[in-house]
DNA sequence: TCCTTTATGATAATAATTATCATTACTAAT
DNA sequence: ATTAGTAATGATAATTATTATCATAAAGGA
């Protein structure tokens, strides 16, 4: 695992865009500064981060998979209207799912869907 | 929407095998009988009747979309072990993200991770 | 600075799913 | 029954996201 200027800024960048962006929206903003910046190396490291837990992987149904900087739980909701996915926050609901009486559930994958605040309000 | 034999064969097969199979595992095990048989008619009949409500499909991140006859509502295990896919009773589980304060939540795509029973008997 | 090793960049390969379109076969009306 | 019209099918091309490959570049320790 050597340092690089390539995993510096792709971690960077999923701080900075913190709409839940996915592979290929990170190269296209790092390549403004970064033109010989790889596709490859994007996925390489934000699946390598992914791995280590310094980031998360959101898997939308359907669609490409998104990345996410924030690491307290939460869960995610994918409004129909706006195509936008906002963070949601369901309290007990980790402690629900992974203490199950016969299964040894460690993780789980939540998709919540419908439509948004502001989409409601228009 | 015209009945036809295809349909029904298809719908049958998702009754029929219950491990929640694929649409390729579909299409095989229908090509059997139905040499003739598109793997397009497949896919396009799961989604149909997906939308329609007769069966349900299961996403699962970073693999094949899997479908499902069963409509009672329950989850999905995986099991990282022996890699299939087991269905899960949490009760009062949808009534707490559909009910949700502020966002209107109307379905929502849940697997969960870990390790079987039957595997942790190993 | 040199050497070894790992990461990168460019692109090919893969895999799942959807799109296309000529042909087939339901269904309803004659 | 026959026909006409429409929707579905089969075969395959296209698409899309992601991973694999491999020659070159660049970390980091000696």
């Amino acid at each position: 695992m050597k340092n690089t200027r390539q995993k510096e800024i792709i971690l960077d960048a999923v701080n900075h865009l913190d709409n839940h962006p996915t592979a290929d929206e990170i190269y296209l903003f790092l390549k403004k500064d970064h033109p010989r910046l790889s596709l490859a190396t994007v996925y390489r490291n934000l699946n390598q981060f992914a791995l280590e837990g310094k980031i998360r992987k959101v898997s939308v149904p359907g669609d490409s998979d998104r990345f996410d900087a924030v690491l307290d739980v939460h869960e995610h909701f994918y409004c129909e209207k706006c195509g936008l996915i906002h963070d949601v926050s369901i309290p007990g609901l980790e402690a629900q799912l992974l203490n199950h009486p016969t299964m040894k559930i460690t993780d789980y994958k939540l998709m919540l869907f419908g439509e948004c605040e502001s989409c409601r309000a228009h």
